[in-house]
DNA sequence: TTAAGATACGATACAGTATCGTAATAGGTA
DNA sequence: TACCTATTACGATACTGTATCGTATCTTAA
């Protein structure tokens, strides 16, 4: 069965990679507002039109640089769950701390209202995966019996994740040791004690 | 001793007010970018050059208005430190419902970069009022012996106003009785336990 | 007599489009 | 298979219309 074919020049597949990537950019380094069609192609190296030929507006360039995102972390499972937890964390620090780390996720939040599409995407391809991650670790600990039965793992996931952005908020930088720091609280608030010496 | 009066009209001291007001509201709406000088002028029912009178450009205008943002909540005191934080974290609860609750946050995170007083403004008025809040109650707690010695009060703060930025990016709405359970956990994990039957 | 407020303006930046030269393919022909 | 032509649409330049920041000029209030 033969492929139908298109006559005339096709599209080099190069480019749409080269404007993605340089939307993304300036993405996080300017947020969505003050990201440019004209910079983005200048950037790319190609001219606006063929960047209009393949998106219809500038909100619709934002959301496939968007969707191209994806976590490419591995999933932890070294047998402790503790670990595991701190291994995610240092992960996502990390990402936290590249220059601009937080902006994207700013720029999501600010054009909640005009470009709800942002965070949509944001959510599906960034915070749904990381939070997916976490709370596999914590299902497993479960499945073994490690937690509390009552333990509310959501609750325990928001408290991870979200301690990150509360201290970038506050001070924008994070300690080393902050992500065993979290983990050890959290950890005697859900998981099963080994009977404790009264001291 | 008569006072030294300025010569000409003078000022009318609500027309600032209903400036900044103006600006703060669109400023939540529209994000810095977004915002116009024209659409604040408009809708304070004032002219543009009585803005530009006022302060030299759109930057200082947005931090003139941030500046005014103050927390208003009283203090919590009522004997119970768990009660305490979960009073405290309700009230934020309510203030990040609110409408364009987040993209104030969100505008000063995405103009980062480019005017960073914004977030240093927000931080000062916002942030640090509220952290500072939720560690005296724990300071008290600690003081009453009821915090185990080791426990890291600055950790315990970003884990508890985290999990609200966390959840509101997962799911953008907040169950009634989150705070309750964000203080079990976390209560848990530093307070000094009674002893625990094993089960 | 001083300056506040309104109108109107200048300059720039930006989203999106029209026009044009040209590169890349299909299919026919030897 | 090798070449030639018709066809398709890619990409660059230039443009239109609009939004916006910030200012100059004029009227009017204290």
């Amino acid at each position: 069965m033969p492929v139908k074919t298109v006559p005339g020049r096709p599209r080099d597949p190069a480019t749409e990679r080269r404007i993605l990537d340089a939307a993304l950019r300036l993405l996080r380094a300017d947020g969505y507002n003050r990201m440019s069609v004209d910079a983005v192609a200048l950037e790319a190296g190609v001219s606006k039109p063929t960047i209009y030929r393949r998106w219809p507006s500038k909100a619709d360039l934002a959301t496939a640089a968007i969707r191209t995102l994806q976590l490419l972390e591995p999933p932890a499972n070294t047998g402790s769950t503790p670990t595991d937890l701190v291994q995610i964390l240092e992960n996502f620090c990390r990402s936290l701390l590249r220059p601009n780390g937080m902006s994207l996720l700013g720029t999501v939040l600010a054009e909640e209202q005009h470009t709800p599409e942002l965070i949509q995407l944001f959510r599906e391809r960034i915070v749904t995966p990381r939070r997916a991650m976490l709370r596999d670790v914590l299902l497993r600990a479960k499945a073994r019996g490690e937690l509390t039965p009552q333990a509310d793992l959501d609750c325990a996931v928001n408290l991870l994740v979200g301690a990150f952005y509360a201290r970038y908020l506050a001070e924008a930088k994070i300690p080393p040791a902050f992500a065993r720091h979290l983990v050890d609280i959290l950890w005697r608030g859900i998981a099963v004690q080994p009977e404790r010496k009264p001291y």
